[in-house]
DNA sequence: ATTTTTGTTTCAAATAGTGAAACTCGGTTT
DNA sequence: AAACCGAGTTTCACTATTTGAAACAAAAAT
């Protein structure tokens, strides 16, 4: 259920129980962690209370919960300005999206999963952080696709087989065999659509960030709704969306390229 | 240097060394690190690979360094929507945001550090996670002495204790008397300015969020610059910004309250 | 070619983590 | 009131993990 790769010492299992909270997306008892916990009481009752001092978890008293901690967004800070591509990219992004007047997100993989890590909403003001960090499902966004499309074959099939196919909405891909299929198709063409897979009335158009060596470390895509535009229209900023992917790969060459993260 | 409280375990050291790396602001060497560590080299190596295997810290293979990794962008989004006030704050301060037409930040506690949680900028449009997590002077900003000036005494003795005063701009306080008096004025006042202690140029006027039994949870400030604004300006927007922190505050009271870290 | 610096591995000793069981504390049932 | 229950916490002997001096390998500097 949870990212359990090779658990490397008592850091690594920290990390599990870390995540473990994480998933619940809420306020959590020890009681629930616990049920489905690979730990016994103690042990899991242990990292839970060195992670609370640690300020990785908080805990409220008041209602016995457990939530995610402040230092983490400390952390994070740092993280995502010195190892995001969002830092490099954010200028061209600012740049697309004064052009073309429609949501622009850029997403990044970590470990397998697909990451947004900005987004630019032309009307709202302040939505920024409450996407950052979001995980975006591999099989039915636009940045997810076309990120698996170009990842390495052996990447690719190990995220696959990890993958469990959730109905968003009535398009969204139901088995591997349907995704595999698009997924080459997407390689080929070098764009991918989200034809309200995830979402409806959302389409996007995405496009694969590349190095030199046609490694993927992103996706960027511009997002509209069904009520303004359909994929033609988007079809339409392809070049702009293309032209800027490439901009922001080559810089984030000459920068810093975590690239298998 | 870095916290270090009563290290509990190697969960403890592994995040002392998290906090090394991000103290660094930018990509960092391994020997780097060892020469401000207090662990021996094969300790903190291991440390080092391990947290790197657990994506909170990425290593660039090709320049030698380690800087933050992704994981931590993912736990913070959780952390960011259910431990922090800016998503009870957040209606509440676009309101404001919406009829004061100057940039609003949002702070919160964490361990004794001032961490900025959100910031609402009506001009620009993506700022956002940029500043989010990000560290904020205690003694040189509006928020930061604020909530210093509401702290429990000894938690505020604690917290001066560590301070250090680094000169930012001339009207910045430079040692812990004149900031104490200043503290205590804030305390009788409810309000703190920034009379252009961090930057010169931005001036800044800020409340303390309390919960009922007047526990400071966190600051609301309204930013300006000289150019367009004097003090006086900002005082007029008083009335406002104390009802909206007030509301802050009952509402956090009716959620969750991670008081104190 | 030699030295120095930086990064990685080894291995026995020491420490810190483990988990079955036992205990505490509210609240609920008999 | 006494017995029961489930959630949370502590104990303690057992064991697995961490530790760091020292040795080693690789890369950079001399």
């Amino acid at each position: 259920m949870y990212d359990a790769p090779h658990a490397d010492g008592t850091v690594g299992k920290a990390m599990q129980v870390l995540d473990q909270v994480a998933s619940f997306q809420r306020p959590v008892r020890f009681s629930e962690l616990l049920a489905n916990s690979p730990f016994p009481k103690p042990t899991l009752y242990r990292f839970v209370q060195t992670l609370t001092n640690q300020g990785m978890l908080a805990f409220d008293a008041e209602r016995q919960t457990y939530s995610m901690g402040l230092r983490l967004v400390r952390l994070a800070h740092a993280a995502w300005r010195h190892s995001s591509l969002a830092s490099v990219a954010r200028p061209f992004i600012e740049a697309l999206a004064e052009e073309i007047g429609e949501a622009i997100h850029l997403a990044q993989i970590d470990h397998g999963h697909v990451l947004f890590v900005d987004k630019y909403k032309a009307t709202d003001k302040f939505d920024t952080l409450a996407q950052a960090g979001k995980i975006a499902p591999g099989y039915c966004t636009g940045v997810g696709k076309v990120i698996l499309a170009f990842m390495p074959e052996a990447a690719q099939n190990r995220a696959l087989d990890e993958q469990s196919f959730v109905a968003c909405t009535p398009n969204t891909h139901r088995n591997r065999k349907t995704l595999a299929a698009e997924l080459s198709t997407i390689r080929e063409a070098g764009v991918a659509y989200d034809r309200e897979e995830h979402e409806l009335g959302i389409i996007s158009i995405a496009c694969p960030i590349l190095t030199g060596q046609q490694q993927v470390v992103g996706a960027l895509s511009i997002a509209t709704s069904t009520n303004r535009y359909c994929i033609d229209d988007l079809n339409k900023h392809w070049p702009d969306l293309h032209n800027t992917a490439n901009s922001i790969g080559a810089q984030a060459e000459l920068w810093q390229v975590p690239i298998w993260g």
